[in-house]
DNA sequence: CTTCATATGTGAAAATATTCACATAATTTT
DNA sequence: AAAATTATGTGAATATTTTCACATATGAAG
């Protein structure tokens, strides 16, 4: 069945919820509940989680830990994804000095650019690679996901050699539209998108 | 009339394609053309324009330069929104660092933290200021936007006091759900919800 | 053991968003 | 100047997403 990716999307925000409720001990929880936590319906939380399986008790809810962990196994958490990070600008090496992706469950395992003064030097412990070497070594490293940090100029041309390389996820930063073969997910993170939207909204609202 | 939030996410997309295409010398497009570069419809392009009027020619096409004006207007960019950045740790100095905002239409005009050894040090050329100054900052300077880049922990009490100021956008980076009053838009940047739902389609297709 | 309260899972209904399809008009071609 | 082509703007149709509402099951209380 094709899942919603707005669904998708929300597994991940009841994947925080629940993991900082385990955190503070509570183990068990109502659709009530959780979708109070994230102003949304009780109605709507359990539909989402209906496209999985079922997960709760009639009369009596969720249990915290249990549901985590679907969850998880359903993002494809418990696999421990490998991340690569391509272009190690001031972007970049932010992200690299970021200390939450062993949390979440994610591993940079190898970072890379085109630029001589930044191949074979290393940033946050990682050794900066020729992007030439990046099919190969997604390959011998298995990588799932990969961090387009680039400049906006050469982000189609660095998601087309990510994409033949078998990349089958992308995060792009670059403000630009990637075209990519079907079978290849793209998430953009846009400051300017973002600004722009919330203009509207400041314009609008009151 | 209540305008779809996908409609002016769309419009940002927009209006970037005919930034770029207007400084490439174009001076008209279809609502296919612009349609063929983000990879929509036709007809979706046209539906989203006419939510706030008629800007094309039968036959013709839409006038970029003009087309480009009335997004702006739409968006409220041409009103040079004025900015606030909260918690300047590591990310909030790399958006400090980041040049875009000004060609954005966006103004960086005050940052805060509530650090002691952070109030009053200047950062990229600003100078902190304590975060209980805010709201008589926010009326003298006529902010538009919050951009919180506070610990997780306090995201909800900052969300709160800059609500209680009168701003009516935040753009919030904390992994976290915020409660604001109606009236109030957030944004949300999260980089965790986006590895996890690339996560997901990672292991999904093919 | 029976009743009451609680809360899931899910078809059906309602609300939203997207796409179709066409009347209309501008432009180009012959 | 007529015909052909192009392309908008928009109601209607379709598709998708959300919410409702209820049958069903569990646990607690009496």
């Amino acid at each position: 069945m094709k899942i919603p990716e707005k669904t998708v999307r929300r597994l991940s925000l009841y994947y925080r919820c629940l993991y900082f409720l385990s955190q503070q001990g509570a183990y068990n929880l109502s659709s009530k509940s959780l979708a109070d936590l994230l102003e949304l319906e009780p109605a709507q939380v359990r539909k989402d989680l209906s496209y999985f399986g079922q997960f709760g008790k009639k009369g009596k809810g969720y249990d915290v830990l249990e549901l985590k962990n679907e969850i998880a196994k359903i993002l494809g958490l418990e696999k421990g994804r490998k991340v690569a990070i391509i272009g190690i600008g001031n972007l970049g090496n932010a992200l690299l000095s970021f200390k939450g992706f062993e949390v979440l469950g994610f591993q940079v395992v190898a970072i890379f650019d085109n630029s001589p003064n930044k191949i074979g030097k290393k940033y946050h412990g990682k050794i900066c690679q020729d992007i030439s070497a990046f099919p190969a070594i997604v390959r011998r490293e298995k990588i799932d996901i990969a961090i387009l940090t680039v400049p906006t100029e050469s982000a189609q041309e660095v998601a087309r050699l990510v994409s033949n390389s078998g990349i089958k996820a992308i995060l792009n930063f670059a403000p630009a539209h990637l075209n990519v073969p079907k079978g290849v997910a793209v998430s953009n993170i846009d400051l300017a998108v973002e600004l722009k939207s919330l203009s509207y909204f400041a314009g609008q609202k009151q």
